[in-house]
DNA sequence: ATAAAAAAATGATATTTATCAGCTAATTAT
DNA sequence: ATAATTAGCTGATAAATATCATTTTTTTAT
């Protein structure tokens, strides 16, 4: 079992704030899973024992609206899992699938308790941490409110390339499936694939074997206000 | 300058948390202040310099996307406004305004600040806090990418019933415009009063001097889902 | 390599929601 | 008390979005 004073992952979240001491107390107690693409890490309703810390891979956090699968979150290497549930003592209102093998370390309820309430720092961190969650959360609602699939469209493309990056031909680098981006949009699939073909009848993206290319950001931009 | 050891409004937020020296120590940097129905607390953009805390008054926690002024959260005798901003170290992202008189005790920045590093209660209350809020957001999240007009209307009713409390009459206690209830529910002016006079005519609720009464509660439960 | 399954795309249509214009009722200011 | 303003309501219509059925393409399994 890998020593997580070691790990660089950890700088990521809010366990940067953890001294040598308290990793080496997180190391004690940690540990590590891996999951195919697809698993379940938690499903909604499930009372979490710990957090989960991504090591490697892609998660999304979504719900099963009666069919509807609506994702609120992508989870990606150096995010934690878990964290609101366990600080509200509350059961997991959202379930989190992995969208890739994906390397995860877990870290029990108990450990994560002592250490918020022996470092200040790292609890400190926590709090900052749901405090950016919350500002985009109320985002997420202003936009759902006052946006159409068009503009809220738009703004995902562009957040998206921003937070998964391109590859070498400056495509984004994560392949999503028409269903999932409805899902994160919040529309249906069939509207959704309309108005991806619009943007690229548009010339405002181009698509190659599912990957997408940000052709015209500022244009982009301008739909997505 | 009442004394804030013997206010029982503090009971009610985060700060019920605080020692009686935490106390003390906040009545002396304290501020009351009284604003008329309609004021503005704080704009969008402003930097806060404290958190304010309702001591009497409601007040709607708005955004303006042109023109279109949707209302996130409700803010009551008892509650903080301000805590993300400030503890994200970030401008106000939405603007805070009276319904009604309103009186409110501003508690300066460096204040909160200290009794969150000296008051381990204090700083964990204001996490579970934020939990709390992340919590209803991410619900609206979904709410909006998954319901239509006529659910979310339903399901604000009753949230806003139990929020508020009854008259004497059974009327929920405080009035809103069809403007400010359309802003809630994230829809057009004109679209919500339609689904306002169609709950009436099904008989599911009852309007007398723009006051709402809820008739049957199990149907708009239904219609909610 | 081929069959089966899943995902993407398209057309037709229904439903929902927004917009605009005008009218009435209620509230506020003088 | 009356005028002016604002809020509420209604109808007509347009625009946006969802739904359902079907076809094509891509992916996966054998």
């Amino acid at each position: 079992m890998a020593k997580c004073d070691q790990c660089i992952i950890r700088k990521l979240n809010a366990l940067k704030s953890l001294s040598q001491d308290n990793l080496k107390s997180v190391t004690k107690v940690k540990n590590e899973k891996y999951y195919d693409k697809g698993d379940y890490i938690f499903k909604e309703g499930k009372y979490l024992n710990g957090v989960y810390c991504i090591s490697s891979g892609i998660c999304k956090l979504v719900k099963n609206v009666d069919g509807k699968i609506r994702i609120l979150k992508f989870i990606k290497q150096g995010d934690l899992l878990g964290l609101r549930s366990l600080i509200s003592n509350d059961s997991a209102k959202l379930s989190a699938i992995t969208m890739s093998r994906t390397k995860v370390c877990f870290i029990p309820k108990e450990e994560i308790i002592n250490l918020s309430y022996n470092n200040n720092h790292f609890s400190h961190q926590i709090t900052d941490d749901m405090c950016h969650e919350l500002l985009k959360s109320n985002d997420k609602v202003i936009e759902l409110s006052s946006k159409n699939v068009e503009n809220r469209l738009a703004s995902f493309l562009l957040e998206f390339e921003k937070d998964m990056g391109l590859d070498k031909n400056g495509y984004i680098k994560f392949k999503l499936t028409r269903e999932e981006i409805a899902g994160v949009v919040g529309t249906a699939t069939e509207s959704l694939i309309r108005k991806l073909s619009f943007f690229k009848k548009q010339n405002l993206i181009q698509i190659k074997e599912k990957k997408i290319k940000l052709i015209d950001r500022k244009k982009l931009k301008e739909i997505s206000l």
